[in-house]
DNA sequence: GTTACAATATGACAGGCAGTCATAGTTGGA
DNA sequence: TCCAACTATGACTGCCTGTCATATTGTAAC
């Protein structure tokens, strides 16, 4: 858990730390970043570090916090653009995740994080789907009110429908980072993979 | 890569050492897996080790490959049941991937495992899904001649629709193993997921 | 300005780990 | 018997993490 210490940090201090973290997880594999070398680079002691957080892990809450912030904005627009179509929401979603790797810096980032399971499932779950408690309930609304001509069989369903689209995002998004698979490939299977769940595999 | 040093190992302490890896795997986090308590358990030397192996994630491949082979024959069975249905046969998937679950053993380290992701998206695909070749022609057959009345759109449609399967078996298999949420209800969602995907999102 | 207390900063230190390497031992075939 | 290839060994280097006693800074009251 990342101490209370760390919010009390002057600004441009708290950003010296945040920007190491950044650069080591770029340069570093998940198990090989190197408290030392951020310590080094952030121009802090050893001893603070341990002030402001327990352990690596927290280093990792510091990212995902970063690129929620980066990102959630594009979400929320997305939401409130989708007229209530979940399957446009999630095309959306998709372009907002690729859309990091632009930054060279964050797309290594994000690759290495996607590559280790604690970071991704546990995290990711808990800060891209969860932290923010009104994207599940925007994705609800946009559904229960929709006007875009379907009805799902019950709001169990929906919550299992946006429940199967987060694992096939997931993995399009990890076959991107990960394995390098060619984007534009990428995307296309993504979009059918959506078009086979909302047709229904039966014909 | 498990070098080959490892399989002229006699029978005997190849099995002391793959012994010593499931327990050190039941009993460490991931990252906090010691080979120096592996070597103690197994009774081998440092430098031993380092004849057998490259480094820590050969010892996922030891697992990947020990487990794999405990579970191959029932998800050949499965599919040789199936009559072409992949629905059953991801049913049938998802059955024999949380059996294991029975030896409390098993269940640590495929606990441990799953919650990293190099290993579980890295190597338990390579493993589970690419290792045995014909598990892809298997499901493939099974579908392509099917007689259980359904026909997908088309053969890059199937390869999407296992795709979607495994995605969302995966997620399920993540939810049991590491969020350890109720069996009965992660089983019964996970054939709910299963259907709105046979029939469809979209009533 | 002074005092006192809480919050923050520091870096030396202990204990642990991974991977290497020079050396030694073993085996099987010519 | 001899040699070459294979296997075994554990000391060693360099790196790492988390802790702790101590020092410094901030702040609030007087």
């Amino acid at each position: 858990m990342i101490k209370k210490t760390f919010y009390n940090l002057p600004e441009e201090k708290r950003q010296r730390i945040i920007n190491a973290v950044v650069d080591e997880f770029a340069n570093a594999e998940t198990d090989k970043v190197s408290i030392n070398r951020i310590i080094q680079a952030a121009n802090i002691s050893r001893g603070s570090f341990y002030q402001y957080f327990d352990d690596k892990l927290d280093l990792v809450e510091v990212l995902m916090k970063s690129f929620v912030d980066l990102g959630i904005g594009d979400v929320q627009m997305a939401i409130a653009n989708s007229s209530g179509d979940i399957f446009y929401t999630f095309e959306r979603l998709y372009d907002i995740i690729i859309d990091f790797s632009r930054d060279e810096r964050y797309r290594r980032v994000l690759k290495n994080l996607i590559y280790n399971m604690r970071a991704s499932n546990t995290l990711v779950s808990d800060y891209f789907f969860k932290r923010y408690k009104g994207f599940d309930n925007l994705l609800y609304m946009t559904c229960e009110f929709s006007r875009s001509g379907f009805k799902f069989r019950s709001d169990e369903d929906m919550k299992l429908l946006q429940q199967i689209l987060t694992s096939v995002l997931k993995s399009e998004i990890f076959n991107y980072y990960v394995c390098g698979t060619d984007p534009a490939e990428t995307k296309s299977r993504y979009l059918r993979k959506l078009f086979i769940i909302k047709q229904g595999a039966v014909e």
